[in-house]
DNA sequence: TACAAGATGCGCT
DNA sequence: GCGCATCTTGTAC
């Protein structure tokens, strides 16, 4: 529906779009209240051709369905009970993702802090505790598209990251040659991502320009 | 602060 | 049944 995201989430590589996507806010309208915050870290997953990726070698099944559909289609699933949060990239029928796996609160605090019983950076640096953070709890926004539900990426509202790092993807492993491939990108020294040491948090700018 | 291991539930075979 | 794009807690340094 929203012709800037669908062309954001399709123009250039997906480990492109994944490094661009840093320090955009992700806005969720939930039932509790607005909550947002800016997208620290996240994690590029290149489709049929990667031993890494659920639609490797081509594999679709209903829970990994929203990988092909349009370019910023809301990809969620569940891992050792938790739910993740993706959006599809590139065209209709490529299955290429990105996994959003830190998130810097911006608004609703509160109520993140609230739902799990958190402060601080353990609130939003992980794929899993921002989803609770959040307060999503079912798939309901699977298959629905950024802009359309009450999910949404804001491209004209978001930080500059003074440095992009990168890092083999978290939580693969023994997937072959793709295991190692650094398609982690991370704004350096920002608190909110996953296994971040304190001594390299720059706690006077989280890494923004 | 670094590492190890157990919890935990669902989708796929 | 098994495996998993995780999280938390406990222990040792």
């Amino acid at each position: 529906m929203s012709d800037k995201l669908r062309k954001f989430f399709s123009e250039g590589t997906t480990d492109e779009i994944t490094k661009k996507l840093l320090g955009k806010l992700l806005v969720y309208n939930s039932p509790q209240g607005l909550m947002s915050g800016y997208i620290t870290e996240a994690e590029a997953y290149l489709g049929a051709k990667d031993s890494a990726a659920h639609a490797y070698q081509g594999k679709r099944t209903p829970s990994n369905e929203a990988l092909y559909g349009y370019p910023g289609t809301v990809y969620i699933y569940s891992i050792h009970s938790r739910l993740c949060l993706d959006i599809a990239t590139q065209a209709k029928d490529t299955p290429e993702g990105i996994l959003i796996r830190g998130i810097e609160p911006y608004q609703g605090i509160k109520w993140m802090e609230r739902n799990r019983s958190k402060h601080g950076y353990n609130l939003t640096n992980g794929p899993g505790k921002l989803m609770q953070a959040l307060g999503i709890e079912d798939k309901k926004m699977n298959l629905l598209e950024f802009g359309e539900t009450d999910l949404d990426i804001k491209l004209d509202d978001g930080k500059i990251p003074e440095k992009i790092e990168s890092s083999g993807r978290i939580g693969v492993s023994d997937r072959g040659k793709w295991t190692e491939k650094p398609y982690r990108f991370y704004v350096a020294g920002n608190p909110y991502v996953s296994k971040m040491a304190k001594r390299d948090m720059n706690l006077e700018t989280y890494g923004w320009k």
